[in-house]
DNA sequence: GACTAAGTTTTCCTATAGGATTTTTTAGAG
DNA sequence: CTCTAAAAAATCCTATAGGAAAACTTAGTC
């Protein structure tokens, strides 16, 4: 076992470090889901999957029984597999209930253990939170999106509790997919009617002042965990995702109509 | 090779196959892994899991891949499948402070929205539960851990929260396999050393009277549920957690040593 | 005794054929 | 025209063999 210590030694030789088909198909798909080229609930061909990705069905069949188990597809026994469904109103808000269980200890414990490490590691991710706010347009939205799903993945990690940093990369990578989904219902809906959907479900809420707000909550629980203050850490996350459901609950519930 | 040539016979008789093979497939595995037939870290051979199966490889391909995203098994790029380690004691701790993130929340929740079913059902696991106290020998830790899981599945189930209940499911499935390496431990010891390990470890907490103590926390907190006294069921399942860490930490520990 | 090189084994991936099941299409009767 | 039922097509699922790449083992040389 420490074999494997020794042999990262010698860099030059482990350069070839090639992954596995099947796992690069697992993220080629997963992708797909994330960019809506499957769009959620619609019937997944093994065959055509295959020949699209230039690669057997084996590997193929690998990455959807992976992405079964994350319930990013579902599948129907003799039926095939379907990209699951978006979340519902109730698992939206469930999922947020789940999250204000687990989040605001996370904040709370990495407050407590954080090292220079981890600090110098927040510290990166609000800069780069900062760069987000001035790409313009619709990218903009993108990119808060991914800087808020590393950020929380971030204390996940320092909070140094594996089961609680796994549970909640399992339950986000749906909220993340609704998200995005959010974001590309935006570019389909054009004129007049776009402006005003925009203005109503995000603009007063996530992108005021460019954006700053949630970013801002992000700040304080940042530099709470810096400081070592683990009660403000607490509440500060508390509040966060409080107020992060309020800013999407119009929009779920939107979209859930639709 | 001696392959079900059933299906030159006509299509009548033969019964219908509701479930996919590859499922089945999947439980077996598991099952192997529950049972320690694959021992934890052992390396797991393709090849030879699907001729021991009398199936094909594809049917195991897929379920090794959805159990290692149960972080049941784990996959070594280009060197094959192994079974997980045993939870460490830091793994272990981890796992029990995420419980008590959770679950007490969840016996309040089912204590809320808990229905007529609902307290059929818990009324049902708690008479299996006595059932489990009459069997005797090793079996009855078995019986015991086994009336365990259901019985904290069955209120995260009632807590209405599916997030919360797979989150549990997941992360349980780990801490079901540990019980049930520390039970075959048992079986290993022999004579006199034996008693003494039991007694250490186990009959002092989880088997004084006839295993009565865990049962009667779970008593309590059945109890609390179908009153419906939320704030009941709240402290209750988080002490009940709490002993049950006490309980097995010594345990733990011993088994992390060797 | 240590290092390099060839051989062996293991593992991953491909390809394809055919059985089993569901869905769609088509034909016929009321 | 509508409804039922059988045939056809599409799709999924399984089985099997074999090739390529990497890891491991063994042997030979300095």
């Amino acid at each position: 076992m420490p074999t494997k210590k020794s042999a990262s030694s010698p860099a030059s030789k482990r350069a070839p470090r090639r992954s596995v088909l099947s796992d690069d198909i697992y993220e080629m798909i997963k992708a797909m889901i994330f960019d809506h080229e499957i769009a959620p609930g619609a019937r997944v061909n093994i065959d055509a999957l295959a020949v699209q990705l230039d690669v057997s069905q084996t590997p193929v069949r690998e990455a959807l029984a992976r992405l079964e188990s994350d319930g990013l597809i579902a599948k129907e026994p003799l039926k095939g597999y379907k990209a699951t469904a978006l979340l519902s109103l109730k698992e939206f808000n469930d999922l947020f209930q789940f999250r204000l269980l687990i989040e605001p200890w996370a904040a709370e414990q990495a407050a407590k253990l954080v090292d220079n490490t981890g600090k110098t590691a927040l510290k990166a991710e609000m800069q780069s939170a900062k760069t987000a706010l001035k790409i313009s347009g619709d990218d903009q939205f993108q990119a808060l999106t991914e800087h808020d799903a590393r950020f929380h993945a971030l204390i996940a990690s320092i909070s140094g509790n594996q089961s609680v940093a796994d549970s909640y990369e399992r339950t986000h990578c749906h909220l993340h997919l609704f998200r995005l989904y959010m974001a590309n219902k935006l570019h389909l809906i054009e004129g007049e009617s776009r402006a005003k959907f925009v203005q109503d479900l995000f603009e007063e809420y996530y992108q005021v002042g460019s954006g700053q707000l949630a970013i801002k909550e992000h700040d304080v629980i940042a530099k709470a965990i810096i400081d070592q203050n683990s009660k403000a850490a607490r509440t500060a996350m508390h509040s966060h995702i409080e107020s992060s459901l309020k800013r999407f609950a119009p929009a779920a519930q939107a979209i859930n109509k639709k």
